[in-house]
RNA sequence: GCCCCGGUAGUGUAGCCCGGCCCAGCAUUUUGGCCUUUCGAGUCAACGACCCGGGUUCGAAUCCCGGCCGGGGCACCA
């Protein structure tokens, strides 16, 4: 894995935290559904939580919120070690890790309480009838006028499973003529028989989101949230709840949706494409999860840098992976050694070379001379036998018969477009094909040129040709082929495996 | 139907709260030059924006009103 390294992140001109010094220290937590592991939409919300908690040396719960969901979301058990194994590529430090699915007796404690105080109130109602009838309405229904004790019964047959699913619910008394209905009495705690992946059937209701953060976010301790905005009438759910309990109220900031035009993010699917075996598992590219993006190369310090020049707007954005690319280019390119690869070759022979070109002595790095020469040979199948090269197909096509060319660090040939593609000997010294404006290409040999599987993001494999040197390569090596784009050797096999990054 | 939020160049962002230093800064993208034995890097340059209409003001991207456009919420999901 890759090593983030945070002094490259700077003092980003992101805003100060508000009310920073009315609270005793920062305490700031990271709440992902485990439903998959973190992929680059998530990777804002991680990376600006961990970044203000750095900035002010507070401190960072993870929470896995492993609830129990519905039948759309469905919780995936290893989340539960892709997830930290994401944070920890992105050099993400927390301080303790806490599972909502431990915690079921404090909600339970102040869904009583709550009760008591008259604040919330069992609802044996039909759920789209409510909805209908009182929700939209903005009437209440008869179990809002229920005496406590009455309440307290059902909130017990709840719990001992005399109601069914969907049976009864707590209600939260937020208003039933608040103007804006998703606010009236909302549900905070439902019943749920579905089989839980840590707790088993030990529970039956089961909080929700809204409910489970009013309570949580006090009882963590929690000083700062920041989420995306989808969260809004949570937080508003939440602040009805601290004002009830007179609880200091953490400071809520939200961000916009984030967007990339060139990646779909889609949980869901990869779920399920992994499961079938059509990805080659979650760190397959089309996940865009953070194990793929390193299985890339992407330095973590990249994402990090990309996402935290968003800001904190609320405003929706629309970003491209290049921004993120771009940061990647200037972290590695000074480190990735260059090498030749052709995906499709056309052969060519060779005439006229010289007996004293027997080889290419090509830079590791064209910047860094001091990191020495790969030498490309150009052995031939026989001492007589023509030279043969292989080119990629695009070049060979752009160019015309008659063209005069340089195979990159060899020499330099014209092109013969027969029934057999050929090349003839023109001249040694660079600067010929520099007057004329001709090609400068990769190639790779004939003899002893290593097979390589270039994955490219959209999970395309393409097979092809890596010049013989790059069998010394170290395995997770990010390096560039030339003029195709820069990659990281993630196997090395039979053939060497080898992930696109980008160009 | 009801409620909330937003709208600065292709993209993202700074400025907006506390009007003048903004004929709007930065990054990225794109294009062109230079450089380079890569379509990478470097370097120089260019293109390119305050949603619209009113109002307040000596002065508005910044304040007010209206409109338009966009996003989100109204789940016994997270």
């Amino acid at each position: 894995m890759l090593k983030a390294t945070p002094e490259i992140v700077g003092e980003k001109d992101l805003p100060d935290l508000p009310n920073v010094d009315k609270w005793p220290k920062v305490i700031m937590r990271l709440a992902p559904f485990p439903s998959g592991p973190l992929h680059i939409g998530n990777a804002r919300m991680v990376i600006l939580n961990d970044y203000y908690v750095k900035r002010y040396s507070g401190e960072l719960i993870l929470v896995f919120d492993d609830t129990i969901g519905s039948a759309e979301k469905v919780v995936e058990p290893a989340a539960f070690d892709l997830i930290p194994e994401g944070l920890e590529y992105l050099n993400v430090k927390w301080h303790r890790t806490v599972y909502k699915s431990d915690r079921l007796e404090i909600f339970y404690k102040y869904a009583v309480d709550l009760i008591n105080r008259n604040e919330a109130y069992v609802c044996d109602c039909d759920a789209d009838v409510w909805r209908k009838e009182h929700k939209a309405k903005g009437k209440a229904c008869s179990c809002s006028l229920l005496r406590t004790e009455e309440n307290l019964a059902r909130w017990e047959k709840m719990l001992d499973g005399t109601y069914p699913e969907r049976g009864a619910a707590v209600r939260l008394r937020t208003g039933m003529t608040d103007p804006d209905p998703a606010m009236r009495d909302h549900v905070i705690l439902r019943i749920s028989e579905t089989e839980h992946h840590r707790v088993g059937t030990k529970y039956r209701v089961w909080p929700l989101l809204e409910y489970s953060w009013g309570i949580d976010d006090h009882e963590l301790g929690v000083t700062h949230i920041i989420r995306g905005k989808d969260l809004v009438k949570e937080g508003k759910i939440e602040q009805h709840i601290w004002n009830i309990y007179n609880w200091q109220h953490p400071e809520l900031i939200y961000f916009g949706r984030l967007k990339f035009q060139d990646a779909t993010l889609s949980k869901s699917k990869s779920s399920k494409e992994v499961r079938e075996g059509v990805y080659t598992g979650w760190d397959d590219p089309r996940t865009w999860s953070l194990q793929s993006l390193d299985k890339r190369g992407i330095h973590p310090d990249a994402i990090r840098k990309a996402l935290l020049d968003l800001g904190l707007s609320i405003t929706d954005i629309s970003m491209s992976m290049k921004a993120v690319y771009a940061e990647n280019r200037k972290l590695r390119d000074a480190d990735a050694p260059r090498a030749f690869f052709v995906e499709t070759p056309v052969w060519l022979n060779l005439d006229g070379v010289p007996k004293d070109i027997q080889a290419a002595e090509a830079p590791v790095h064209p910047d860094f001379p001091e990191r020495g020469t790969r030498i490309i040979p150009l052995s031939r199948e026989k001492a007589d036998a023509p030279a043969k090269v292989g080119i990629a197909d695009r070049d060979y096509e752009r160019m015309s018969k008659g063209d005069l060319f340089r195979l990159k660090d060899l020499a330099n040939f014209i092109l013969k477009k027969g029934k057999k593609p050929q090349a003839n000997f023109h001249s040694a010294d660079v600067n010929e094909v520099r007057q004329v404006g001709g090609s400068i290409i990769h190639w790779i040999p004939k003899q002893d040129s290593v097979p390589v599987e270039l994955t490219m993001v959209d999970g395309e494999v393409m097979a092809g040709l890596g010049e013989p040197g790059i069998c010394d390569i170290e395995n997770g090596t990010f390096l560039q082929f030339e003029r195709v784009g820069f990659a990281r050797v993630f196997d090395k096999g039979e053939k060497i495996r080898v992930a696109f990054s980008h160009k």
